[in-house]
DNA sequence: ATAGAAATTAGAATTATTCTTGCACGGTCG
DNA sequence: CGACCGTGCAAGAATAATTCTAATTTCTAT
């Protein structure tokens, strides 16, 4: 475990917390991460579990993400992308744009805008296999 | 008050709460609405205006828009556009693409995937008036 | 007008998340 | 080594947006 990740001293609550996220690059929720963290730390709280994604959200080491009104889930994909939400599945999925293409090109806003963050959440269907 | 809109039932309440949104063209929240409904239905009750704002929503009406874990705000703008919210103001604009830009193209997405709804929202500071 | 269906109301329930409090840990310094 | 100090953790209580329940009212259609 090293002493720190960004600047984030590591704990061994914070470590497995991340190393679960960086092993199943799925888009877990605090609760599913709980769940699937009690193999490697029978005792953390979920409470805890919160702590140390909020810690390591705000030093940009996991990224937050929110469908709708559901529960934030967590991603470990520091690469610009959005989210593609599967209805047939339920799954969620990393979208990448295509190359050369600047999202804010693409959008009508007063000159000198900062834009600091961009969301893109899509909803649909997979093709079938 | 027309017998109703895009196939939803109008009552008094739900008429009220979409003249409202169509006025005033923020974004409030229910509660926002709730508050500034009280004028002209005083006996209305919260959970109407979440009741008619859900039934206005699901007849495409108005739409909901989520920012992270805020309360859900409500949007009269049927057009296609995203979202930015100004940091410095608490406020919301809507941003519309420049002509001919289709979201959908500019992603990598697996050939035959259907989308059903894109939903972009930026955040960050306007230049200053 | 009457009966059935749908909407509204008030308040309780739900639930994801945050907060509070007391305890444990780990490094530091005498 | 052993007291100290700052930080993190655990457990459970609190919070707050939203949804649900049950009773009443309003609407629609006959
Ligand atoms: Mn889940
Ligand atoms: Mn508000
Ligand atoms: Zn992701
Ligand atoms: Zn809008």
């Amino acid at each position: 475990m090293p002493a720190e990740i960004s600047g984030l001293r590591m704990t061994r609550q914070r470590w497995e917390v991340y190393r679960l996220l960086m092993e199943q690059r799925d888009h877990p929720t605090a609760n599913d991460v709980f769940i699937r963290i009690k193999d490697r730390l029978p005792n953390i709280s979920l409470a805890t579990v919160y702590n140390c994604l909020e810690a390591l959200v705000q030093h940009g080491v996991i990224r937050q993400v929110n469908f709708e009104r559901e529960s934030s889930r967590f991603c470990p994909n520091l690469e610009e992308h959005g989210h593609f939400h599967d209805k047939r599945s339920g799954t969620i999925h990393d979208v990448t744009f295509k190359p050369g293409v600047n999202l804010a090109d693409v959008l009508n806003l007063p000159p000198g805008t900062l834009i600091t963050d961009i969301e893109i959440t899509l909803r649909g269907e997979l093709p079938v296999s």
